[in-house]
DNA sequence: TGGATGTTGGAACGGCGTTCCATAGATATT
DNA sequence: AATATCTATGGAACGCCGTTCCAACATCCA
């Protein structure tokens, strides 16, 4: 019926569709991503894809679970088989998520507007698989799961969106100079504490920041015993 | 020059442009911001509000500022004059910013696309001063500001994104036991620890839940000494 | 009083997501 | 083998969006 022969080599389907729709979004962000450029790629007309995919929201959707599930899959190969320290295995999934949404910045918009999709659920069960390991008490097991899965997707959306409203030529040091210096030029009576780390603001280093507020937690977490 | 009489008792400004924005946006969401629709509600063209505004994007952001502002005057009035424990503090100005995001949805996606907002700077300020009198060494205060700054913006965020993809007429509650069941589902080999916490999924409370990972973080940022 | 200047509001433009539909290719039926 | 049916296609058309343009009006200074 559906797919006994293919009646074109070049023949549309989804995962064509959102191979296209993840390259143009990669190349141009989500703005770009419009159902007339995803035609002129694939060489046809826009009513053809919704024959596959039923709207723009379905095809973002369907790009973040592939691009999610590709991270997770790279993230736990990269652990190799079992025996991993579990607050290092957790390191490993969260930087593998934050790479992800930082190589594909659409991403991190994404999970707002899609969380409980397939993909989440394997990264939120591998995190939580791990706190069992850690041997975090029954009654402290949704709250520290939440909070850690919180802040990965938080953390991670909130970078992407720093990298999205960069202008594309500039460099990201360069703008962070430029925030940092505005901060240490913020009135001392009303900003002391702003303008004491402006420096570091400029100097951080994304990852190591996202890193040390997982430490941070999984420290928070050591405590509840 | 610019206003030295009003030349109409309705006149236009953009104070009352953001006012009747900002009840568009909390009667309909995000999607129901239009020029148009806005013209409609002031009795206007869709010309006369560009003299007084850039674009949308800078409506949302002065949207924003006004309901972050309104917050955080909220949550420190809230606290009387000074003398509250620091991490008592912290808590009650994590409420305000998670209470705004939830009666406003559409600001948790503003942040991402338009952070170091002047309303923004006070909230990082705040956080960062009540670190300051924890004690938190000099050599951790940039990381445990990160953390917890972007723990808050985040919750609240994904909160807000929950809140606004729901239907309408739906009850919240209704709709997490669906999720809840979902997961009480899901194969035992692969999803083990998500069907153990199911049911904690089905009754939390959103609220209890952000305080909680905040205590979280404060608990981890207590162990650095 | 008469330009100059600060506002207004509605028409128009290009682009978007989506729908509609005529049609061509593949399969099923006789 | 001929015809009918169904799957899939691609381009035109619809309504709405953000934004720009501009003719007209209100107010102010000379």
């Amino acid at each position: 019926m559906t797919k006994r022969t293919d009646r074109r080599a070049d023949a549309l389907s989804k995962e064509r569709i959102v191979a296209a729709a993840i390259t143009i979004l990669d190349a141009g962000g989500e703005d770009a991503l419009t159902f007339r450029a995803l035609a002129a790629r694939l060489a046809t007309g826009s009513g053809a894809i919704y024959w596959h995919v039923a709207d723009k929201g379905e095809l973002l959707a369907a790009a973040t679970d592939h691009v999610v599930t590709r991270a997770m899959s790279g993230a736990i190969s990269g652990m190799g088989a079992g025996g991993v320290e579990p607050r290092a295995a957790i390191r490993t999934i969260a930087l593998g998520m934050f790479g992800a949404i930082d190589a594909h910045p659409w991403v991190g918009a994404q999970f707002s507007r899609a969380p409980w999709q397939p993909a989440m659920l394997r990264v939120f069960e591998a995190i939580g698989g791990r706190l069992w390991e850690l041997g975090v008490p029954e009654g402290a097991w949704f709250n520290a799961w939440s909070a850690l899965v919180t802040y990965i997707f938080g953390a991670a959306g909130q970078n992407a969106a720093n990298a999205r409203l960069q202008a594309p030529g500039t460099d990201r040091s360069a703008a962070l100079a430029d925030i940092a210096g505005g901060w240490a030029r913020l009135d001392p009576a009303e900003y002391p504490f702003l303008r004491q780390v402006a420096p570091q603001l400029a100097a951080h280093d994304d990852r190591d920041q996202f890193l040390a507020g997982i430490d941070l937690i999984l420290a928070g977490i050591g405590t509840v015993r």
